[in-house]
DNA sequence: TCCGTAAGGTATCAG
DNA sequence: CTGATACCTTACGGA
């Protein structure tokens, strides 16, 4: 087993470890006394992620290896302490986009008092950059799904679907390989409870085993990797954002869900428009070169209960 | 206990 | 190309 720490001074604007991988962006790592998702965030806890890359550009996740487990835990002073089965230092850096300044970020944000107190109530929170294709099926089971049942479905599929892998005396699963998840079939996916999407996950998850990977999207320009994004089955514009966004770092993406609709109608009108590619340029425009990371902020916020009292 | 509703949308089919 | 509708399943809140 390989283990280190991360020191807090190399985290600019720090880390709140439990925010981040429950804040509804990846739904690919488990809290150590539970699903996770299903009560408040703990960072301090181990948080443990199964992968097959070992250090990958964006969205590059490896397309072949053995699976391999990756541990992180938020330390007292504020940095990570990190265990896994290979060397993973700059791995998790990496995945949890530690070189972000959130600082920065926050500076760089538009002046309003919504995203102004997201920024504040939200200390620490940062995007994740998760492997694609995971990422890709994940979202493609995130229509019309409350985000704890999302991580149930997807933790149900490495279960009964992923290989099996132990690490310090226990066994966790990698999430399905495509051919498994094509192997398995639609009815089989409905039996794991995925409803009206098990033939979307299908045909995806045969799209991939046939050699057209969403990773191939990260080299093309924004608008056109969200375009092509969209010839995966159950792939939208909505859903095609959150993988721009969450695995192929494109940081100007802003995802167009139900909360953001509401926020753009309530708070950026003059945002509203005929077409969700226009709406989301007019955002984009509005929210800055780190749309990206501003949405992921006020999805948070407004999603979380003390948002209703904020304003 | 039971039922209506809504949950990080998308595919499909009219007009 | 734009607008309307069905869609699986489950976890809630109100009767």
């Amino acid at each position: 087993m390989h283990t280190g720490t991360i020191d807090p001074a190399t985290i600019p604007g720090g880390i709140d470890l439990g925010l981040t991988l429950e804040s509804g962006q990846s739904y690919l790592w488990t809290r150590a006394d539970g699903d996770g998702y299903t009560g408040d965030p703990d960072g301090s806890q181990w948080y443990t992620t199964v992968t097959r890359a070992a250090g990958a550009p964006p969205g590059g996740e490896s397309r072949e290896g053995d699976p391999r487990v990756l541990q992180v835990r938020e330390r007292p002073d504020g940095g990570l302490d990190w265990r896994a089965t290979m060397p993973a230092a700059a791995l998790v850096r990496e995945r949890l986009r530690l070189d972000d300044d959130l600082d920065a970020i926050a500076a760089r944000a538009p002046s309003d008092p919504v995203i102004g107190a997201a920024f504040d109530a939200h200390r620490g929170l940062r995007l994740i950059d998760d492997p694609a294709y995971p990422t890709l099926i994940a979202f493609i089971c995130s229509t019309q799904m409350r985000v704890a049942r999302i991580h149930g479905m997807v933790t149900d599929l490495r279960r009964d679907l992923g290989d099996p892998v132990e690490f310090d005396g226990a066994t966790v699963h990698a999430f399905p390989t495509p051919e498994r998840l094509a192997a398995a079939g639609e009815d089989r996916l409905r039996e794991l409870g995925l409803g009206y999407r098990a033939p979307y996950v299908a045909e995806t998850a045969r799209m991939v085993a046939d050699g057209t990977h969403p990773a191939d999207a990260a080299g093309m320009q924004y608008e056109d990797a969200r375009e092509w994004l969209t010839r995966f089955v159950g792939v939208g514009d909505k859903v095609a954002d959150c993988v721009a966004l969450f695995a192929l770092g494109f940081d100007e993406a802003v995802p167009l869900d139900t909360w953001i609709q509401t926020a753009i109608e309530e708070r950026f009108p003059d945002c509203d428009r005929d077409s969700y590619a226009e709406t989301s340029r007019a955002l984009r425009d509005r929210l800055g070169p780190d749309a990206g990371y501003v949405q992921t902020y006020l999805f948070h916020h407004l999603r979380t209960a003390e948002a209703a009292t904020a304003d």
